[in-house]
DNA sequence: ACTGATTTTTTGATATGACCATAAAATAAA
DNA sequence: TTTATTTTATGGTCATATCAAAAAATCAGT
């Protein structure tokens, strides 16, 4: 006897709803925005009851593949691909202790350093033109005279998930979103705002984007590390 | 006008029973493998009926916070942390064609590297016998002439997992888990079976053990990475 | 008293039907 | 043409009934 039998648990029928729909979605049958059938219509597609169709979309509605709405041509829409899922897992390891600040830090690193050099080696003339615009309006608001980091942390993070998509992999891109918005609380609590850090953080970014400009892999990498960790190390003081 | 409000969308009311149970889950009001109510007295407890209860109890399940059982004594149990949702929205973005083998790869490539650095510095005697273990039973498993990948792959798949638990970061552990667990498929359908293959794999992860136990970080990190972009450059040649 | 079958009971799973809330679309009024 | 009103399709919520699963209690036979 050296086979494995999987355990034979007859799908719950809601399941079976959400698996063929899912199913339909991936492979296309369905495709982005289109609507699917009101509930009367699945109900009657599926030979089952409303409630039963009903935690079905629930369930797709919270793995981000549809969203629904009420009223009048409303219904569940098919929605493209989303890192809100991702973002929740994450959010739920965070909450439940399994993962701390130093934790979501490391990881940015390791993230914010390869990504950098990927960039640096995918960048074209546009993908630079898109990230000194992005500079340009932080430059901007820092003339503002500004009193707190958030706005800035806002162009921080685009810049960022900018980078990401230089970077061309969609699965970086969602967990790099993920990371930011699980770790913006830590900022906003932990990290002390000063003029000069402002600068410092702004002065970190243009550096990363000469060396993407100028196609030094080895360079951006080493600068986005370090300016992770700087801030990184900052914050886990104040965290004690 | 420079202020933005949220929009008032008020909460659903399976949302707000949603909510509130996770929000007990993660404060350890309700600690892991202790039992929800039955939905009759959430019914009462919220004061709302059994239909939205569900929804929410359906949602929880699927966001892996609990686990619902029937019968005597059955209801919703509270799970520990799990990296089950974090596979599943992998898997997702992977169906919807928004991440192929090569963006994989590069994932795995990156991860694998810097958990062996890690674990290169953080390993201790009771980890580097674990690692050990694990290749013992590798190497018995080549002595039975086997003739093709799969219990092999489970050795492997386990050496990285332990690797990860010794970098000592849950993000790692569990994207690492959802990576591999997504990329099985690939494997088994590109990666063509050789002995010489399968000790050449298992020769790497000898190396990477030796490293880690002679805490040389950066060596780890090149031997671990190579490794992935071996086995990474066989299946892409064959994926054509 | 132990073992194995049977019944009970708790709890989730599914089905049905009714009514409310929302919002787009159609219609009427200005 | 614009604005207010009504209509209507659709999801949101509630209540009730019955089926199914499985642990626990009971019972029967040795």
């Amino acid at each position: 006897m050296n086979v494995q039998f999987k355990k034979m648990k007859p799908l719950k029928s809601y399941q079976h709803v959400v698996d063929e729909i899912q199913a339909a979605i991936c492979e296309g049958s369905i495709k982005e925005g289109e609507k699917l059938p009101s509930e009367m219509k699945l109900k009657e597609m599926f030979d089952t009851s409303r409630g039963t169709i009903r935690e079905a979309l629930r369930v797709l509605e919270h793995k981000g593949l549809v969203s629904i709405r009420t009223g009048v041509n409303g219904g569940a829409r098919i929605q493209g691909a989303n890192t809100k899922p991702m973002t929740d897992s994450v959010a739920i390891l965070i909450r439940q202790q399994k993962v701390s600040l130093h934790h979501l830090a490391e990881f940015r690193k390791m993230m914010e350093g390869h990504i950098s050099e990927q960039a640096a080696k995918n960048a074209d003339k546009n993908d630079i033109k898109k990230l000194k615009a992005i500079l340009e309006s932080a430059a901007a608001h820092i003339e503002t005279k500004p009193s707190g980091w958030k706005e800035f942390h806002e162009m921080d993070a685009e810049f960022h998930r900018t980078l990401a998509m230089i970077a061309k992999n969609p699965l970086l891109e969602a967990n790099l979103t993920a990371v930011h918005d699980n770790i913006q609380i830590y900022f906003h609590q932990y990290l002390p705002w000063s003029e000069t850090l402002l600068n410092d953080n702004f002065k970190d970014l243009c550096d990363i984007a000469a060396a993407v400009e100028q196609k030094d892999p080895a360079a951006a990498r080493r600068i986005a590390e370090e300016h992770v960790e700087k801030f990184n190390a900052l914050m886990e003081k104040n965290l004690e």
